[in-house]
Order: structure tokens, then sequence, then C-alpha cells
DNA sequence: TTGACAGGTAGGAAATCCCCTACCTATCGT
DNA sequence: ACGATAGGTAGGGGATTTCCTACCTGTCAA
């Protein structure tokens, strides 16, 4: 056990923090659910490698997959995302801020921009 | 070199992954900039190993310090957290549309609800 | 039924992470 | 100058991650 313990939260934390997994939500996303192997032909991995990042997307709740005779196919499940999305809300105020203050800086110094 | 390689958008999903680190974040929105050991405070950690977390945030963009006298304030760096935003910003409409499916789920069927 | 295909699990190696204690530097107060 | 305080770095140990190869199960096609 050590799967079992973790917060869901942490979990899809955990499950961001590699990218060849963000990469396979971008592929869920842009080209729809898909079998296993279908994403594995885009990554310089062993095939079981894959499946291992797929389970921990799994337990994330990041993605479901469904039978298909003797393929899986794997769906992008996006809830979870929200759940990182009101995590970052809070914080959102403060690059507002800065971008503003980026932006007057460009402001009071407009001379040579081109 | 490990540190030097690594992607921005890498270090920062990377950093998230931690949860004192998430706390870490947290506590400097909510009560502001601070030193480092009003932040050891909150954690059952040695102080070294919460020095290293911040070493992680630094290196992800996610705070700064300021030198003052023997302390070092650490502040909030949000701007990181706007690409999060960005990068979260496409799987938007999925999950808006599962919580469509939802909502519609709960509407066909409102008979025992309190 | 038998072989090929899809994909998961087992077990292990190397790298990385997260925590520790020990130690170092820099600044402040006396 | 000296001790105390703030906090970083060094080095190490155990846990976890990330990859591998080998192997297993289930399904399809001949």
């Amino acid at each position: 056990m050590a799967t079992t313990s973790a917060a869901p939260e942490d979990r899809v934390f955990a499950a961001l923090a590699n990218s060849t997994r963000r990469e396979v939500l971008r592929l869920l996303r842009e080209d729809g659910p898909q079998p296993v192997q279908a994403l594995a032909d885009h990554f310089d991995m062993a095939r079981p490698s894959l499946s291992e990042h797929l389970k921990v997307l799994r337990e994330a709740g990041l993605v479901s997959e469904e039978r298909q005779g003797r393929q899986r196919i794997y769906r992008l499940e996006a809830l979870p995302l929200a759940e990182v999305q009101d995590w970052l809300h809070p914080y959102e105020r403060f690059w507002r801020d800065k971008f503003k203050e980026l932006g007057a800086l460009l402001d009071r110094l407009p001379d040579d921009e081109a």
C-alpha cells in the first residue's frame, strides 16, 4: 500500500508531474478516445512502461478505459482538472497584479518598441 | 546537472507535485511574504528539509527571496501558475461537458432529493 | 484449436525524491 | 570579538519513480 493512501488531489498533481503523462492527456484531448497502441506509437518507450503511466492516470481519475474486443479504448476524463483549476483560482489575482505591473512598466518606457 | 535540464513547465508541475510545497505556496498567499522560520513553524519537518523545498520552488520560479539582515523573506511569485492555467484551458470544455451531463442526469431523476 | 495480437502484471535496476543529521556562512546583539 | 540566530549546503539512507525484459491473460481470425 502506498497507492491506497494519498489524497485524490495529491494523485492528480502527481500524475501531472510527468511529461509523458501530460502528453497522453493531450493526445486523448486532440485525437479523441483511442487504444493503447495508438498512444504508444507516439512515444519512444516500451509499451509496458506506457501501460504503467496509464495506470497512474487511471488512478488519478484522469482517464477511463473501455474494453472493446481485445483493445482497451482510453478516454480523457477531465473532471479532476477542474479541481486543479479550483486550486489555482486563489492565486489568480497575484499573477494578474503582476501582469498589470509589467504592463505599466511597458507603458512608462514606450520609446523604442518596434 | 539535472536541475539544468527539464523545461520550465516541467519544473512547475514537478514543484506542485508535493503537498508540503503546495502548502508553502498557500501560506505565502494567505499570510504574505515571510522568513523561512515562520514557514517552518507550520511543518513537522527539520528546517533544512524545508530549505530544499524552497529551493525547488525557487527554481520553478514560484517564489523569490529577498535578504533582509539575517533573514530571507520568501514571497509568492504566481506568474508560473498562469502557465498552468493556460495549460489547463484546452481541457476546460471537456469538464464543462461532463458537468452538463451530470446536471442533466440530476434533472431527469429529481424524485427523492432532500 | 492454434497462432497472432492487444495489453496488463512481475520483478528488477537506476535514478530521483524526501527526509535526516552535521556542518558552514553571514548577520546581529552584547 | 563572541555567542546566538537565520538559513543554506553536504552527504547519506530509505522510499518511490521510471524505465526495462519476461511473462501472462483474453480475444480474434484461420
